[in-house]
DNA sequence: AATTTAACATACTAATTAGTATGTTTTCAA
DNA sequence: TTGAAAACATACTAATTAGTATGTTAAATT
């Protein structure tokens, strides 16, 4: 039995900490509303899945609304940044960028993987009309999205990358639309053949507004 | 009192149609799915807002699922076509059609309208990893809608609209995936102006592959 | 007209739901 | 060391859920 404490200094022996055990929520959460909806999960499911109970929940999170919210605010919109925006810095022409991390993220994706589509687009179509609250968070979200790619964008316009006369906001727009819409394509089509005829459809459309 | 029966022939004084019933059930379903979503609708919510009861809406699915598979097969199918398909045919160069249509249906939509999204992009993100039989029709719905698409797409080609090189699979593909992700976008933001920044990318979109 | 059957209505059930009330254990500051 | 508060656990509740069992009425058939 080696049930002795050494008596060598405790090596950091916490049994409860606030920040682990939200983020345990949070991260079984994301995956249960990624596959099933957010309407479709229910606090019990989450809990099941948690090496807490529900009492812990409670305590991080007054209500099922709030850890939604939650979701949107510290998971999504970091997840967002993590993998479409920050990986452009390494890109000289961000255009390039665009096109690689589509590729690397959706083309080369396994379909196991594509049928759960895209965590914010998910939640915008699921509950963006259902609660004020999601609606407004999602947005948030959505905007952040578009304003970084909108940055890179102005940054390749800068280093003579696209056109002087495009508008880099409406581009960005039609950038994030088309991620949106990569996404929920693939996740209703089977065809694994899709990503590359929207790929080079949106290729092309790049050419036009590059030099 | 006017309860009296006029002796004239009885003017088709049904109590009790099957057709009637049932299209009123899916009338009722479709606007309260699409609104909030089948897991956030209940068959008690969908009763009360019928003139009938439960028995009734038992008597004509057997399980919630098959009614929502009735509605993507019965009711948001032939909606596309109506909406998106048949409209085209008035048009000389069908891709004019496209870019009409969806000023009509989005671009002219008000934003109370446009916050619903689409029911058949709505269905395709909320159920399709949650449910097999779902999956299963809304695939065979967006398939029905990318093909009518590109029998419109070849007419163009035939009729010299479109670049001979075109791929018109590929191009209704996109299409398709820019409808998606207009409604997916337009719902999640609030900006009216958006619309106009996605139709003009598109629009340039058209003009690469136009002649 | 009588009888069968189709089209419902009514009343129930067992499971699940979000949330609460209250207890227990760990942590940390004095 | 102690005591208070933070971080949980346990046990409950009232409402809602999909679905069923059974009754009733209108319609079609004979």
């Amino acid at each position: 039995m080696k049930s002795k404490k050494p008596a060598t200094k405790a090596p950091k022996k916490q049994t409860r900490d606030l920040e682990k055990s939200r983020k345990e929520i949070l991260d079984v959460a994301f995956m249960e509303v990624f596959s099933r909806g957010f309407q479709g999960v229910s606090v019990d499911d989450i809990v099941k899945k948690t090496s807490m109970t529900k009492g812990a929940f409670y305590h991080h999170f007054p209500t099922k609304l709030e850890l939604g919210y939650a979701l949107v605010e510290d998971v999504i919109s970091p997840m967002i940044i993590d993998r479409w925006i920050t990986p452009l810095e390494k890109f000289d022409n961000p255009l390039d960028g665009i096109l690689q991390q589509l590729q690397n993220l959706i083309g080369n994706s396994p379909p196991a993987h594509l049928k759960l589509g895209c965590p914010l687009n998910n939640l915008v179509q699921e509950m963006s009309p259902v609660d004020k609250g999601f609606h407004k968070r999602l947005q948030t979200a959505l905007n952040l999205w578009i304003d970084e790619t909108e940055k890179h964008l102005n940054r390749a316009k800068a280093k003579g990358f696209l056109k002087k006369d495009v508008n880099t906001k409406k581009v960005a727009q039609f950038v994030v639309m088309a991620h949106e819409g990569f996404y929920g394509m693939l996740k209703g089509l089977d065809d694994p053949k899709a990503f590359h005829a929207l790929y080079d459809s949106l290729e092309q459309y790049f050419a036009v507004i590059s030099t």
